[in-house]
DNA sequence: AAGTTCCCCAACCGCATAGTT
DNA sequence: TAACTATGCGGTTGGGGAACT
């Protein structure tokens, strides 16, 4: 036999918490604590449920609570803990004293959220966004560059081809600059996001045969350190104790407190994720791309990606090499293009 | 000044899980 | 073990103020 039923609820108040409540609830809690939140309103003399005087002493109330905006250091904690735990704002929560889940949550939907989209990262993966809408621009441009094939004769068709050709071409390059800033900010201010996978752009020869060649490497299974292509060597988050962490700003009120079952979590949450990326990694370019025609303009851009890939030896080879297929050989890509928009 | 839209955030709702009888 | 409650969590809503037209 259970517990007996809870009193009828249906006619207790909801809606904003007038200011005679709150003091009712925080004397009552003062002098008697919380004990239980069921019985709780009928003793101090609330016409609310329990569930609503916990709300409001957890969410408002409790003396503790930290007023006012979130500081950038808790922005950037949270972003960091999002990438690892997700929606789990109770525990990020924990790792920001003062600041309650909801006030998090909130946040995070209101502010961060938007941040992250402006900047072309997707809030719930944390990695580049390659959603369609994000990459309507091009298609939309694409499309008006065919249609300047069938355009009025009052107009210059091959002028504004010529235009919303270098605007695709623009906006193809922008969008990959975009996504490589963003995969190298966020691996820089985020350990548990760094692999070689995130800090490499697609190789052009990837880009133009569409076939992934991306390495990606379970972080579970690498050394102790190993290289950032940007020059530094970074220690592998995984194989540090949680006190390492106190060495880092990231994660300095959060992770670094948990023990070590908190520490065994976040791997866990990260292998997952992990997996996740692996998986969106298997399908970071489109199809659009892989279906480009090979042609003789084709065979002379790709000779001529071949020829800069051989002659720079640096990290930003690849880089280089975009540019060179982009804007320096102008006429064979600008060919290559036109064939592809046609 | 009035109406409309946008945005923030407190509070609610439904669900999951742990605990109690 | 079943039935039920208490609690906590995450998603969602809607009131109200700010910004815009």
């Amino acid at each position: 036999m259970g517990r007996s039923p809870s009193s009828n609820e249906s006619n207790v108040k909801k809606g904003p918490w007038t200011p005679e409540e709150d003091g009712k609830l925080m004397d009552y809690i003062s002098k008697h604590g919380r004990g239980t939140w069921r019985t709780l309103p009928k003793h101090a003399g609330l016409n609310r449920n329990g569930k609503s005087c916990r709300l409001r002493w957890e969410n408002y109330l409790r003396p503790d609570i930290k007023r006012g905006k979130l500081t950038e250091e808790e922005e950037q904690l949270i972003i960091n803990l999002h990438s690892v735990l997700g929606n789990k704002w109770s525990k990020i929560a924990t790792s920001l004293p003062g600041r309650t889940d909801n006030e998090i949550k909130n946040y995070w939907n209101t502010t961060i959220r938007k941040k992250l989209l402006h900047m072309g990262i997707d809030p719930e993966t944390h990695r580049p966004r390659t959603d369609l809408n994000y990459l309507m621009n091009l298609s939309q441009l694409l499309g008006m560059s065919n249609l300047g094939t069938s355009m009025s004769p009052w107009t210059n068709p091959t002028s504004l081809q010529t235009d919303v050709t270098q605007l695709a071409k623009l906006q193809v390059l922008q969008n990959m600059l975009q996504l490589m800033n963003n995969t190298s900010l966020i691996s820089m201010t985020n350990p548990y996001l760094l692999d070689n996978q995130i800090l490499n752009p697609p190789s052009l020869d990837t880009f133009l045969h569409g076939t992934n060649t991306l390495q990606v490497r379970d972080p579970m299974l690498r050394g102790p350190e190993y290289p950032n292509p940007i020059g530094n060597n970074i220690s592998d988050p995984f194989s540090q104790t949680p006190s390492d962490y106190s060495q880092q700003n990231i994660f300095k009120s959060g992770i670094e407190k948990e023990n070590e079952t908190s520490h065994q979590e976040v791997r866990s949450y990260t292998k997952n994720i992990n997996t996740s990326q692996q998986n969106q990694a298997e399908n970071l370019l489109p199809p659009l791309v892989a279906s480009c025609p090979r042609t003789t303009t084709f065979n002379k851009m790709q000779r001529n990606y071949n020829e800069a890939q051989k002659s720079t030896e640096s990290p930003f080879s690849t880089f280089e090499a975009w540019e060179k297929f982009l804007i320096e050989d102008d006429e064979a890509s600008g060919s290559y293009w036109k064939e592809i928009l046609e």
